[in-house]
DNA sequence: GTTCTAGAAC
DNA sequence: GTTCTAGAAC
């Protein structure tokens, strides 16, 4: 099914902090949580240069780094270069990390969610130290589980090609940000609205007082893939784009456009379900205003009509330059010199 | 898509 | 000096 499809190409990966020398030492990284870590049984550093909570380690598993914050006075270092103190710095595969005065070396490794933390544990006992150190073979233990996604055995140690290949298993394993609708679109916490063909979110970066995408259970990249066969399917997301706004904005009498993108970031097909105060901090640049109020947001009225007669969507030449034009107030039209103006302008037109 | 930031614009 | 944008990085 789709569903669960879906839900397995977007599982995170998890996050190891790997001793280097002591090889044993393996903490794994929840995503996003600070970890505090130093001097202990979990580190096994009984030296008193080290601190207890020497750093605080906060992994970020969809971009494949951990922010190291050095928090003990005697120095952290990555690949040979002092942190400082209460400093934050990045830690990706392939550096290392000294956690005080230039000792106890560390390595961070990003591996597949589904495998199991005994197994982990179960290789780390059974590998002798220097099978785990960062020699240059490229049939280390170290580069086999950092790039366990790929396909294909060519794999090198090499700094700027480790990077790159963590770069594909982000975007092959679908945790690149283009596929962020197909996550929250599936999170029962952000649903608004479901039934058997569609589902409602809001937008995650609001750029009015209300603005919601209703998606398609059915997978469909973009406009480019609509056909006829389709046309169903796109009245029964305006409907239900419509009685959104009747059941969650009545009150507010505020006017609303329903439409898509012509060229959208994200994937998977969303019509936009958006309020036309764009009253939002989230509305930060001309390209987020241009999009919504320039003919770049065509609307789902033109979209259907136009696959009825065409049996498909046709985007204009040049309509990715639509994003570069002057400011123009979409409530009286009169151009505006920045984003700050402009907002400060469309106050005169707010209701409320 | 967002965040970050250099440097343009003021 | 500050504000703001645009492009790179993610």
């Amino acid at each position: 099914m789709v569903t669960a499809g879906v839900l397995n190409i977007v599982k995170m990966l998890e996050c190891w902090l790997v001793g280097i020398e002591n090889t044993c030492s393996r903490i794994k990284l929840p995503h996003a949580v600070p970890v505090l870590i130093g001097r202990g049984p979990e580190t096994q550093i009984v030296d008193k240069k080290c601190s207890r909570h020497q750093v605080q380690l906060t992994s970020d598993c969809s971009k494949g780094y951990i922010k190291v914050k050095q928090i003990g006075t005697n120095p952290t270092s990555i690949d040979s270069v002092d942190i400082g103190k209460d400093q934050e710095v990045k830690l990706k595969p392939g550096h290392v990390l000294h956690m005080v005065n230039k000792l106890y070396p560390y390595t961070v490794e990003f591996v597949k969610g589904q495998s199991d933390s005994k197994d982990q544990l179960k290789k780390c006992t059974s590998k002798r130290p220097h099978e785990n150190s960062l020699n240059k073979s490229p049939e280390t233990k170290f580069s086999k589980l950092q790039f366990n996604d790929v396909p294909d055995g060519n794999q090198r140690t090499n700094n700027s090609t480790a990077e790159q290949q963590q770069h594909t298993i982000q975007s092959e394993n679908k945790g690149h940000w283009s596929q962020g609708l197909k996550v929250s679109m599936q999170d029962p916490k952000m649903q608004i609205f479901k039934d058997d063909k569609v589902v409602v979110i809001k937008d995650k970066y609001p750029k009015a007082r209300y603005h919601w995408l209703v998606l398609p259970w059915q997978s469909i990249s973009s406009l480019k893939a609509l056909r006829s066969e389709h046309l169903e399917l796109l009245h029964h997301m305006h409907a239900v784009g419509e009685n959104i706004i009747r059941d969650h904005s009545s009150l507010s009498r505020a006017k609303f456009r329903l439409g898509y993108h012509a060229i959208p970031s994200m994937s998977h097909i969303h019509l936009h379900v958006i309020s036309q105060d764009f009253d939002s901090p989230c509305l930060k640049n001309k390209k987020h205003w241009n999009s919504f109020t320039t003919e770049y947001f065509l609307d789902s009225q033109e979209v259907i009509d136009m696959i009825k007669l065409k049996g498909k969507v046709e985007v204009k030449d040049g309509t990715s330059e639509l994003l570069k034009s002057p400011l123009k107030c979409n409530v009286c039209k009169v151009q505006q010199a920045t984003i700050p103006q402009l907002k400060e302008h469309l106050k005169k037109h707010f209701t409320s």
